[in-house]
DNA sequence: ACGTTATATTTTAACGTTAAACCAGTGTAT
DNA sequence: ATACACTGGTTTAACGTTAAAATATAACGT
């Protein structure tokens, strides 16, 4: 800029006017100024100089637990990015997703949140006690977070977790099973290897969302007489039907199998359903199976899925507006609990033996 | 940062040391720095200053030519968005989404480009003369154009558009099909209602892609004794199944109805699958359709989708990478043409009344 | 005691903008 | 003639950092 002031002779002032407010500068100027800066190679004014300047970057950040490109294979994450999107796009924002690791040790994830330039963060599905959290927060800036954690005092975004776990073991209640296995993603942070997770793993819990599930699963099967401690948690650390297939393998092989397996996500249960068919099993006959989330293609499985529709754009776009609500320093709704509601498809029927 | 400094006696110099070069500080002073730091509510160095001085943002920008919501619609983006999250984050880089439009005008979708602060661009599946394309350039900032257009000079990630076309149409004149009818996404600009697109509109194109694909359909047929000229074009604006039930609705309804449907994407193939379905016609023994992309769904529709595959993770990941080697000053290829084939499952088949 | 090296910190200057306040010249109404 | 408002600029200062070079202080070897 200071380029073009000079060989104009005008001050870098008027150089800034004429990219920002056009009418401050008269026409011949300004058309001077567009011209040389063209002959000269400037492009406009520097949007980092900028920023500094006005103290905004008019970028809002997305936190992720994972590496970032995991969060491309879950459709329920990719859902939720494309609300979020939707929501900062209206307002003229750009998006960042922040490196969240690659692979690597907490410092380095917490440095890339301190490093990132943004207004606000996002946080989306994160630990209770992950790092990450608590450097966004140590930024003092506009957050909000959708599923978990669940913090005093910053915006929330998520749905009833524990009820919705509750309405679909109802649901399996009533259709009259018995013996029950449950297909668990993370319930901590993964420093052990995947498997049946015992009740003290399950009291350990760090994750909000897993905690709620696995609690109304627990408290539904016991009020029908059912005895939790029996019911085998297996925990898979990630949400993909590689993972899904592995929980069945086991659930599947132990003393009486299961008749009905309640999986966390769509993906581990369909995950299951690919095993159990391969092992002779039809669902729901033999086996009747649940997920969670209601993503696409839990439509379109076959059988298609019995599952928890949530509206995930929705949530994404949500949470989307109530940064911005913030950034505007207007007054916002502290948590934002969305429906979320059974939906019965093919996947789950009567226990076999009965009619 | 200045008040920390004061608040110690120290410079501000120290301050920046103690973050940045923390083995430039004694232990003790660095403790304090820190535990200063902490009491008075400073959260480390500020990431817009630092890229001003440092005169870099460790950002990447993704350029879409429409609304980043959008851009979540398609497998086939989406899963091109995952690679470049890949290669972005191993460098440990951000990604920032630049918002395409708000339905807005050319100029204010430009001016985002202008105002983005990243160290590159990586450019995907944009016309030839969108404005978008130009600002990117204009910054002399490095780029890397995925798809189209393709710019003397600026790298290029993508396949050979035309050959793959051939081979899918190849494959359908080889099953003896005489009367066909394309479904094609965007030729040029929305400037018109979707419909049958003639041969005035297929030479105006100013989507790459798009020109590429209809030359390797025509290149085919035409050797194959097929006139192009009567083979109807029904031109979408975008790529979605919705779109292309419209358009298998027109095309089947003409004249002799084709008997095999060539569609520019897996989404518009699907979409033509639903529609012939509902009309009776069983695909393939009525109607082959074939598809372009190969998106994981092709592979678990009924029927499965005979298509072109091409890796669009890989495309993604690619493109980071040249954009990070350039960012490094690296010497770099100029084009890159991944391997795209033709993938044939059963929704292709030979034309009733063959046996 | 004296130059030498190492360590810890400071000084200087620049990165590229722009908000806010100010100023000179030209009407315009009173 | 005099205050008053426009128009089209300019000046000043600050946004928060850090590379590079300079300086002070302590420790060391001979």
């Amino acid at each position: 800029m200071t380029r073009v002031a000079e060989e104009l002779g005008v001050s870098s002032m008027t150089i800034s006017n004429a990219y920002n407010r056009p009418e401050r500068v008269s026409e011949s100027l300004r058309e001077q100024i567009f011209e040389t800066a063209e002959r000269l190679g400037y492009a406009g004014p520097d949007p980092v100089a900028r920023s500094l300047r006005r103290q905004k970057t008019n970028l809002a950040g997305v936190l992720y637990s994972n590496p970032l490109s995991y969060a491309f294979d879950d459709a329920a994450q990719v859902l939720f990015l494309k609300g979020v999107a939707a929501a900062t796009e209206e307002a003229g924002m750009g998006l960042v997703l922040v490196p969240g690791s690659v692979g690597s040790s907490p410092n380095a994830r917490a440095s890339a949140v301190m490093d990132a330039a943004v207004d606000g963060f996002v946080v989306y599905s994160i630990a209770d006690d992950d790092p990450l959290v608590e450097a966004a927060l140590r930024r003092r800036m506009p957050t909000v977070i959708a599923d978990q954690p669940l913090l005093e005092g910053v915006p929330f975004v998520g749905i009833d977790n524990e009820s919705a776990a509750r309405e679909v073991a109802r649901h399996l209640v009533d259709l009259g099973h018995e013996r029950f296995g449950v297909v668990s993603f993370s319930i901590a942070a993964a420093d052990r290897a995947p498997g049946i997770a015992d009740s003290h793993r399950q009291r350990s819990a760090t994750l909000r969302v897993t905690r709620a599930r696995l609690a109304g699963y627990e408290g539904v099967l016991e009020a029908a007489g059912l005895p939790w401690k029996e019911v085998p948690v297996y925990e898979c650390f990630g949400s993909s039907k590689a993972l899904g297939r592995e929980a069945a393998d086991v659930l599947l092989s132990q003393g009486p199998p299961p008749t009905a397996i309640l999986a966390l996500s769509d993906q581990l249960a369909l995950g299951v359903i690919e095993t159990a068919k391969e092992r002779g099993l039809s669902v729901p006959e033999d086996l009747s199976v649940a997920g969670f989330d209601d993503v696409p293609e839990a439509a379109t499985s076959r059988p298609p899925l019995t599952t928890v529709h949530q509206d995930h754009t929705k949530k994404g776009e949500l949470a989307g507006r109530l940064l911005i609500a913030q950034l505007r320093e207007e007054e916002t709704e502290d948590t934002d609990l969305l429906p979320a509601r059974l939906v019965v498809r093919d996947s789950t029927g009567r226990p076999p033996g009965t009619s």
